[in-house]
DNA sequence: CGTTTGACGGGAAAAATTCCCTGTTTTTAG
DNA sequence: CTAAAAACAGGGAATTTTTCCCGTCAAACG
């Protein structure tokens, strides 16, 4: 039998981290070595830490999920790490993937892949979620009208939270920013890609790939 | 065999007026007696030739179709009007019918549709297209959640051009309204339905039928 | 090292929205 | 038939948002 797997668990919810820490531990093979709930100490943790699996919430306060995966790349190319959130929509698993994640699990996904995805990623193998494994060829073709690549990361979470309804001042919030800051992404995006109504913007997600038609209608 | 069927082509479009017109009278039993650019046009038409069966595009400068609709049932409750339009969502066809329409088509149905619509429709029977006739039911449950009641026809006409991706400068233009009226109906909406930011309403909109999601993947 | 690129936001000008209010029609009730 | 209500259209003014341009700062690159 093998070493413990170490994993530092990020996600901005506790209870959460807790949920996944119980199914985890439950199975003897894995520990739960560190928490963290936004980016930065997810950097920090990962630093003291060297866990074998960093288990990370795509959207995190602060600087996102994407940003802190880059920083901790950055620091260890070699760092393995499964991304998971509630978007099953294929750019965000592109988006993940292509920033170097080992993983990626939708929130929606059986509790015990969760294990099975540490598991194997601990033992260097790549996994992605039968739910989505399946979106992402569908998606290389569509995102060939890829509007959305020229965005930044910044950007990128502007638009979802934008096409997700949100306010310019509740995204402001949401991300730490000024409502000006995020104004000035607001027109960046506009420009990159063209887009000069909300529609269109909401259009562009949907050929992306950034949401699908099934998601609008709840 | 019965006396000509005599129609009232209305469309803003002359080539699409002469398109149908050549249609209808390759059959030897419909004559097309006059024709309208526009909704007041339309109405003008009407009281001087009272032709059995009226074939107008809900989509038109000025008043719109529903509106031209309505003023022609206030003057002759018996009239027959066939609507046609590109939309095949179903809140369209329903509005129509509600509005007294005896028949709907879109303009992608079959063109001997048209012949067979009109025909119908001077025998007094009520057509719908098969293309739309499904979607109506399942509509109607799906409206139910329906926020998009209260609002008036211009507000209504205002918000699907929105959806449609349109600027509200281009709104007013295509309705002959100044920007600032398109602006206070925007918020009138707004209002009504409680959508605080352009894609809430989209999203409404969606989850109305007044588009459906597959017609915004073109 | 420079150079570039992204993140962040200030200032000023421009544009859009909101709120309120005034008319005119139309429609509907009584 | 008349009064009330609702829809339509848009002006004025205050406000909010957006835009454009600017700067700083940090990290990344060659």
């Amino acid at each position: 039998m093998s070493a413990l797997i170490r994993v530092l668990l990020v996600d901005d919810h506790a209870v959460v981290r807790e949920g996944y820490r119980r199914l985890l531990e439950a199975t003897q093979r894995i520990a739960v070595v560190a928490e963290a709930g936004n980016g930065e100490e997810a950097y920090q943790r990962f630093l003291e830490f060297s866990p074998d699996v960093t288990v990370m919430d795509i959207s995190l306060p602060g600087i996102g999920g994407l940003e802190a995966l880059r920083r901790i790349l950055s620091r260890q190319a070699s760092a393995r790490v499964l991304m998971f959130s509630m978007h099953e929509d294929p750019i965000f698993v592109s988006r993940a993937l292509d920033g170097g994640a080992y993983g990626y699990l939708t929130k929606a996904s059986a509790p015990e892949m969760m294990v099975d995805a540490v598991t194997a990623i601990a033992g260097g193998h790549r996994f992605i979620g039968a739910d989505v494994a399946g979106k992402l060829n569908v998606m290389r073709s569509a995102t060939e009208l890829g509007k959305l690549d020229p965005l930044t990361e910044r950007e990128f979470e502007v638009l979802r939270l934008l096409v997700d309804g949100r306010a310019v001042a509740e995204i402001a919030e949401l991300m730490c920013l000024s409502s000006k800051t995020v104004s000035n992404y607001q027109t960046s995006i506009r420009q990159k890609t063209g887009a000069e109504t909300p529609m269109q913007l909401l259009r562009l997600a949907l050929a992306s790939g950034m949401i699908s038609a099934t998601t609008l209608n709840q």
